[in-house]
RNA sequence: UCGUCUGGUA
């Protein structure tokens, strides 16, 4: 079973889901690695309602799901934007009563905001007890993809006061509210806290920073940080 | 280490 999961693996990497499913219904026993595997590759070849439906088949099975299948499950909901049948697993990991794990917590946040259930979102993030960056990352970038660019701010000035470090993830966000909302002293700040920390030279950051200063009509700094983000290490 | 979470510009 062992050689088989990874079997399944392989082929998915390699992007032939076709394989790896014909592996996956020669299987004699199957594991909840097995039953993984397989929706996360039908999860990533963009089949979210594949995924969904052997999810439910796996259930009636009796095998017992764990916090990397529910992150996996909550991932196709994302991908299939259904709010409903994403409510319908948060249900189902409540009632499985496991031990929370951040990952799913998080998957969830994502997930909400995606299907566009910012209230959702923000319930479930404020249960996170330990909130990691990934945790702040999932609601503030759920926030700029809503448009709700105010409220990303005020989350990434709450997220400073907790402890958390802002990454690069963190930073192309919020670097993409202070253009639309045309902040731009805090975009500088921004720009500072990249510098300091030597991000400058993430193509995210750059990319994010151009469209940043275009939209403050400062073309200038644009180009020059375009130029710098094209000049050899 | 057989399987999981967040960011591309208009």
């Amino acid at each position: 079973i062992f050689v088989e999961n990874t079997l399944i693996n392989t082929y998915i990497r390699c992007g032939s889901i076709a394989d790896a499913a014909q592996v996956f219904e020669n299987m004699n026993e199957r594991n909840v690695f097995s039953w993984t595997l397989i929706l996360a590759g039908y999860e990533r070849y963009g089949k979210p309602e594949e995924a969904l439906r052997l999810f439910w088949q796996m259930e009636q099975q009796k095998v017992t799901a764990d916090d990397v299948m529910f992150v996996t499950i909550i991932k196709a909901c994302t991908r299939a934007a259904s709010l409903e049948q994403g409510k319908e697993i948060h249900g189902y990991i409540v009632k499985c009563g496991l031990p929370s794990n951040t990952f799913v917590f998080n998957a969830l946040v994502d997930m909400y905001a995606k299907c566009g259930s910012m209230l959702d979102a923000m319930h479930v993030f404020e249960r996170i007890d330990e909130k990691t960056v990934i945790s702040w990352n999932s609601i503030i970038s759920g926030c700029v993809q809503m448009g709700q660019h105010t409220q990303a701010l005020s989350l990434y000035q709450q997220m400073k006061c907790s402890g958390s470090e802002p990454d690069e993830v963190t930073l192309v966000c919020v670097l993409k509210s202070c253009g639309s909302l045309q902040i731009v002293e805090e975009g500088i700040l921004l720009h500072v806290y990249i510098l300091r920390f030597g991000y400058e030279t993430n193509r995210y950051i750059g990319s994010t920073l151009v469209d940043f200063y275009s939209k403050s009509g400062r073309l200038d700094i644009a180009s020059r940080v375009f130029s710098a983000m094209h000049e050899p290490d």
